[in-house]
DNA sequence: TATTGTTATACTCTATAACTATA
DNA sequence: TATAGTTATAGAGTATAACAATA
């Protein structure tokens, strides 16, 4: 009889999570430091990068639900951290941007940062890296 | 001025993050049928095919921690779907097993669970996934 | 002394549904 | 009617420390 499963070593779904629990261990030992969760330094990174969104496109990107996001950013506009204003066009809309002390946040944290994913590109090798880059991405493309 | 970090698409974290998005989402659907979590099933999964492990070595494979799972085994000890059994070598240890009944679920969700991987395996492309799994597993083993 | 596992505790996030306002 | 966001609520998991038993 065959076993039913993949093993678990080749189960897409553990193996994902055991990579990302592998490069977090790290980052979650800066973000220690630091005044924001995990989730929220993800909100923080998408905007600074895509600028202004709406919360929709942010849970998105951040793979958050929305009502987990609302709370979030309460309290990071609470913070400082971000702003929230109306959308002119359509009024159901929220847009939220990154605001100068959420920028300042970043880069206190860019540093140790990439030297956490600097390390991890030396010893698991650039081009690799930029392999499982792309089919990551390209994963999250496909159609299921 | 360069940009203090990598794009979010480029961004290691977020793309392991994303991708395991876009493969557990049919797969939560599919054990919202089921009376155990995400969490338990990765359990389940691990008790499966490792067979008979400490709590630790569980905690390890599954990435949880210890008081996590601490919890999570009294449930499933109480649902039928694992054992406890002290170590006669080391008696801090607790052995856990999967029982008859954890078998059986994990086999009554095992053809759901193969038909989501086979889909994501066709369009994916069979070689680029066997690819993506060796870089996972080689990047779990990278010294960080 | 160090390790395995448990308990306690506080907190955060998840998940769902119901609701408001706008389109 | 559908969509964006909020609120409410329940529950599960996370994280840390302190503790017990054993090594």
């Amino acid at each position: 009889m065959t076993p039913p499963f993949r093993r678990t070593q080749r189960s897409l779904p553990i193996a994902l999570l055991r990579a990302r629990e592998k490069v977090m261990s790290p980052i979650r030992d800066m973000l220690s430091a630091s005044p924001v969760s995990e989730q929220k330094w993800r909100v923080l990174r998408v905007l600074d990068e895509a600028g202004p969104l709406d919360q929709k496109r942010i849970a998105a990107e951040a793979c958050l639900l929305l009502p987990s996001l609302t709370r979030m950013l309460q309290g990071m506009e609470a913070e400082g951290f971000v702003a929230r204003s109306g959308d002119a066009q359509d009024r159901r809309r929220t847009i939220v941007s990154i605001t100068p002390a959420g920028r300042d946040l970043i880069r206190q944290f860019a540093a140790p940062s990439n030297d956490i994913l600097g390390r991890l590109e030396e010893s698991f090798g650039r081009e690799r890296l930029e392999t499982l880059l792309d089919l990551l991405d390209d994963l999250q493309k496909t159609d299921l």
